[in-house]
RNA sequence: UUUCGAGUAGAUGUCACUC
């Protein structure tokens, strides 16, 4: 059971639910965890009602439920922004009677506050004696989604007052609410306060600064944060070439990647992707293909996201065939891969091939959205 | 203290929408 347990575990932290199902199907023997780990997979990966099918299922078999399978069930509950759902869960914890754990109590506050329910969430938060920073970052979070920024600012003052050091992802949640250039004041402000407990040099802090100045459409701001980090990620590289395409200097975003060529970095898929973008959006052709050759090299031109890109880019271009050639080779096509070619060709006036893609699209069951 | 599973945070593909 331990081996199947884990094997499930891993196809689902490699993104494949289908070969965790296949193997849940295929086992003889299953205790609770096995359905956690399916449970757990399903929450994180997008899949919530899927989740909440997997826990009901759980319950009519009459599987004695523990911490982990609360957690999950809690988590796509708060993706699904379904209170019901969550309260409903929440009776049951309290019958169990384990709402005594500081991470079950933390995933119900992080519930009621992603539900829009901040009152719920401060109100068990308030009941407690011992909280971790989880908890603390939790609640953060949820006032900044619902953008209220007065109980974010009194929260945050409550962690000064109680001697609570905030941490990166408590920098990360300030950072991850809404941005525009009239809320300029607002970034520069959280990031003085960040500057000031000397927290800038980590790359989560990081990239959430690029990506607010971004945002707030101060791209020199977002590229003078990306200078002073000494330790550079995947992610921030990423960050920062999304940001100079997405800022409109799509030509700087070209220039970063052969910096980061120079320096001998291997890009990640997200970063092909970022890049790939840029090429497409100033049509650069010869760009475009040296990226291509770094893709091929690297061997996720088979990543359906990567491939997809790459068509686009080649079509934006304006060199059909090379998005032609590698269409045919792709073997996985879904809908993106397809309203990627027949975009490109309708974009460049060529109707009957566009026309030709849908119906070969329809042959082959792929349903159009 | 979660070594069979489980809590908060960062970038990433096509098209359409407001202007």
């Amino acid at each position: 059971v331990y081996v199947t347990n884990i094997l499930i575990d891993m196809y689902c932290k490699c993104g494949s639910l289908e070969d965790a199902h296949s193997v849940f199907d295929g086992s003889q023997e299953r205790t609770v965890v096995t359905w956690s780990a399916l449970l757990a997979g399903h929450a994180q990966l997008g899949q919530p009602s899927k989740a909440l099918k997997i826990f009901e299922k759980m319950h009519s078999k009459g599987l004695n439920m523990d911490n982990a399978v609360f957690l999950s069930t809690l988590q796509a509950c708060a993706r699904l922004k379904d209170i019901d759902y969550g309260k409903m869960v929440h009776s049951y914890i309290i019958e169990i009677s384990c709402e005594t754990d500081l991470y079950t109590v933390s995933t119900l506050v992080d519930m009621y506050a992603k539900c829009g329910h901040l009152e719920s969430a401060q109100s068990m938060f308030d009941k407690l004696c011992k909280r971790d920073i989880v908890l603390w970052n939790a609640l953060v979070g949820g006032y900044v989604e619902q953008d209220d920024y007065q109980g974010v600012f009194a929260l945050f003052l409550r962690m000064q007052e109680e001697g609570v050091e905030p941490d990166e992802v408590t920098y990360a949640c300030l950072l991850k609410g809404q941005f525009t250039p009239a809320s300029l004041d607002r970034g520069k402000l959280i990031h003085t306060v960040i500057s000031f407990k000397g927290s800038e040099n980590t790359s989560a802090v990081g990239s959430s600064l690029i990506d607010m100045y971004i945002k707030c459409g101060a791209v020199d701001d977002a590229y003078g944060v990306f200078e002073k980090l000494s330790c550079r990620d995947s992610v921030l590289w990423s960050t920062m070439i999304a940001g100079f395409s997405s800022g409109g200097h799509a030509q700087d975003a070209v220039k970063l990647s052969q910096k980061m060529r120079s320096e001998g970095l291997q890009m990640s898929p997200a970063t092909f992707s970022c890049l790939l973008k840029a090429c497409s959006s100033i049509a650069a052709f010869k760009e475009g293909k040296l990226v291509h050759a770094d893709v091929m090299r690297s061997g996720c031109d088979s990543d359906v996201h990567i491939a997809s890109a790459l068509i686009d880019m080649f079509a934006k271009c304006g060199s059909l065939e090379d998005a032609r050639r590698l269409f045919e080779r792709l073997s996985c096509r879904d809908v993106v891969v397809w309203n990627a070619i027949i975009a490109g060709h309708a974009e460049h006036g060529d109707f009957v091939s566009a026309m030709e893609y849908y119906t070969h699209m329809r042959r082959e069951g792929a349903m159009p959205d």
